[in-house]
Formats: C-alpha cells, sequence, structure tokens
DNA sequence: CGGGCTCTTGACCGAATCTTCATCGTGCCC
DNA sequence: GGGCACGATGAAGATTCGGTCAAGAGCCCG
C-alpha cells in the first residue's frame, strides 16, 4: 500500500493523490494547516485502496499517475463513493480521451495553482451540497396495488411476495414511485440514478424498465406497475 | 435519410472554442457523439477566422481565452453570425454572465459541467423546447368541463374516462390549455411544441387538432373543446 | 484466478406515430 | 348565389420509438 497518514485532527478526510510526493506534500500542509484530516497516496491503485478504506470525502486527483491515471482513478472511486472529486491537470495537458469532468470530476484546478486557491476551491465545494445523499434513505414503504416498496430496506414485494432488484432497477423504481403517475423523461431518470456526470446511451433505461417488468409481472403492453410515456418516458401506475 | 442522421444532432455544425484543449477535445466528443458535426478552436482570433469560413448554427464559446476573450469573440461573431453561442465560465465568473449574455449569448453553463448538461444545452437551443425540463413538471392539473388534464402524469380524461394521446397531440392540447379562450396561431402552436427550428407544412397542426376533436369526442362544427379560429389558428374552449 | 452477477451497449424487429399529399366540405365575401 | 379561400379528413409512406435479446466488460466473491 503506498499510502501514508498525515493525520490533523478534527476536520473532515481528504485524500490527495499525487505522484509527485514533494507536491501532494505541499498540498497536503496546506490542507492540514486548514484543519482537514489528509491521507495521501502516489499512484493510482494505491488512491483507490485507499479510498475504499478511509472513505474520504474529497478526493484531490492528478490527472497523471503512475499506475492508471487519474481518469480511471475518478471512475473507480465513483463505483464506490460519493467522494468529490478535485482535478488537478497541467496546464496544456495533451487528452484525446475523456478528462475529468467527463467521469465525475466536480471541479479542476490548472497547474501550476496557487496553495491559497486550492484550498478555496477545496472549501468551496464542501460547502456545496451533494446530490444524493450519504446516509440511508428514511422514506417510509410506498405501496402501489399489489406492489410494495420500502426504501429504507430496499426491498420490493409482489403480492407478498419478495421480488430480488438489482441495485439499479430499485433505483430506478425509487425514482418513478417518488413521483407516482408523474412521467419522468429518462433523462430525468438517468440524472437521480446515474447522477449528473454519467454519460452515455439513454437506453440504459429501457433495459432496465424491461428487467423491472419482468420481475415484477409487469406486462409492457398492459402495464399495471410501469407505463411507458411515448416520446417521454415512464411513469408509475397509480391504481 | 442520410447516415450521418442517425442520432439527434442530425450533423449540424458546432464551433467549440476553449483554449485548454483537453476540454474542447472533451466537449467535442460529446457533441460528436450525438451526432454533430464538431470543429474546434483555440484563440480568440482563430475562433472568429473559423467561424466566418464554416458558419455553424451554434459556438460553444469558453469565456476566457487568449489573444480576446470570449466576449471580443461574441461581440464580432455577432456583426457576421446568427450563430447561436453558449458562453462556459469558470466558477467564480460568474458575474461575467451578466455581461456575456449582454453581448449576444444565449446561454452559459459554468463550469465544471457535466456531459448530460453540456449536452442538454446545446439540444435546448437547437431542438425543440419539448426536450426535457429539469424536474417533472409538477403544474397542476386542468379542467375544462368534463375535459381533464394533468400535465404531469401526462393524461387526459374525458368525463373520468382517460384518453390515449401521442405525444404531439398531448404537447398540442397542452399547449392551447395553457391560456384557454386565446386564439393561437398555427405559428403560434408550431413554436411552442414543435420547436423554433422546425420546418414545414403548418398543416400538420390541423391534423394533429383533428385527431384531438376525434379522441376527445369533440366536434369542429360544434366544438365542446377545440375552437377552429378561422384564418388564424385554434383556440381551447371554455365553459 | 475463476465463477457469477450486473451493467452497458448494439442490433433487430414490430408497432406507434408523424408528416405529406390529395380530396372534399364549408364558411365567407362580394 | 357563386367563387374562393380555408379547414377537415383520410390514406400512405417514412421515420421514430420502444421492447427484447445477446454479447462483452467490469466487479465482487470466494
Amino acid at each position: 500500500m503506498n499510502a501514508d497518514m498525515v493525520s490533523a485532527g478534527g476536520g473532515q478526510r481528504i485524500l490527495v493523490v499525487d505522484d509527485e510526493v514533494a507536491l501532494a506534500g505541499v498540498v497536503a500542509s496546506y490542507l492540514i494547516r486548514e484543519g482537514f484530516e489528509v491521507i495521501v497516496a502516489h499512484d493510482g491503485p494505491g488512491a483507490v485502496a485507499t479510498a475504499r478504506e478511509s472513505d474520504p470525502v474529497l478526493v484531490v486527483l492528478d490527472l497523471m499517475l503512475p499506475g492508471f491515471d487519474g481518469i480511471e482513478v475518478c471512475r473507480q472511486l465513483r463505483t464506490f463513493s460519493d467522494a468529490y472529486v478535485l482535478m488537478l491537470t497541467a496546464k496544456g495537458e495533451e487528452l484525446d480521451k475523456v478528462i475529468g469532468l467527463s467521469v465525475g470530476a466536480d471541479d479542476y484546478v490548472v497547474k501550476p495553482f496557487g496553495p491559497r486557491e486550492l484550498v478555496a476551491r477545496v472549501k468551496a465545494m464542501l460547502r456545496r451540497p451533494r446530490a444524493d445523499p450519504a446516509g440511508p434513505d428514511d422514506t417510509p414503504p410506498r405501496r402501489f396495488g399489489s406492489l410494495e416498496i420500502d426504501p429504507a430496506a430496499r426491498t420490493v414485494t409482489v403480492d407478498g411476495r419478495p421480488v430480488e432488484l438489482t441495485r439499479t432497477e430499485f433505483d430506478v423504481l425509487a425514482v418513478l414511485s417518488s413521483r407516482p403517475r408523474s412521467a419522468f423523461t429518462r433523462s430525468q431518470i438517468l440524472e437521480q440514478v446515474w447522477g449528473p456526470n454519467w454519460f452515455g446511451d439513454e437506453h440504459v433505461v429501457d433495459v432496465h424498465v424491461g428487467a423491472l417488468r419482468r420481475k415484477l409481472g409487469d406486462d409492457a403492453a398492459a402495464s399495471k406497475f410501469l407505463r411507458t410515456v411515448r416520446g417521454v418516458g415512464y411513469a408509475m401506475v397509480t391504481r
């Protein structure tokens, strides 16, 4: 493992990832001075592993890393963490492929940057409310005919029989059921379930709705639960 | 139909201007993926020159540019082009948004932005306004005699019985019902439902109104719901 | 390292829908 | 009443849209 703990009590935990040890140290020291608890990693795999263990609220991430680069780190991070990501990019850094923002960075700073600027960005970011709530969902269970949805437990039953849903399936169902009868566009669903930074084919929604219908015993033609709103998206049926 | 027209962008030409080469590339890739034809420039003078040559329908323009800034580009652009302008502003430059809009930018996006957001803005500018709103439509249901319209659910009932409308039919009805009794010209209806860039026969409206009347059980001669305003267009009947 | 589960994407098909075109009907003005 | 302009309607072809299937990749677990 390639991470050093450079703790300074009190604040929120921040992971700094940069292969230039000196630079990482400087960044860390400035953040520590501001009262954050800082952990440092120097390569891609180490960053992911460390993030997994220590669950930082924010990750300062150099774009160019040995092992695999910041983009890959960011992508992996996104699969298990809601941490904010602040990308560090060198001025004029050439990248044919997708850079940070496309994989879910929240902000970026161009090198060379002043420490003050960095700190300001970090603070600004932490002040900003995050879309998806970290805590468990305490919304009370909802019932639609024979379908019961319990957001807290993330369980679903039809006619009292439990139905096994995957994470995405459940999330889609949860969004639709949050405003029953209302038509949601695919885009709105994507925004809620996949987050604002996801980018891909809207068609994924269809596939998951398809899976949902199959598991719930629903039928696209005569929908009991999930109504297709042609040209728009989907809606939960109330009955 | 042309193979390039498969995607949503319809092959329209967009100029992306950003001095951060990587970012410009990313933006370009988003747009290309959506089927747009993309040209890139990296500084002010280059942007203006390129715009002159290639006559894009829309320009994605970074506010901060070497040479002269986005505002100046925008100003010059306006002297020979009526392309839409989407400004990119870094966080904290928000004051500048006012300036940007005042010199003729049509919209702006604050960095960092998610790919979906950018594409959505671009499409919103170029395409149909029906695209998608930020959240589900929360306009309360409207009632006209036995006719009830629920914009959120996109459902319509007559005498309590649900009526199946197509997307366009619903949208037309929604527009007319937004200002009951007011006569809308075909042009206004087209503008609202089909978007400003639609080009075709105005009488499409007639066809859809016809379908609406049939489904709603209305009669052109003795209209309960949709009144023909001869020489003008249509209006919603209140009662 | 292998197996299993999930997610994402691409392809394909059938069906719903849109638009155009042509014809017919009707109101309106002189 | 006649002519004309405008609107209504029906049908057809093109196109879009949604559902489903299958393949491939990534991740998690043991």
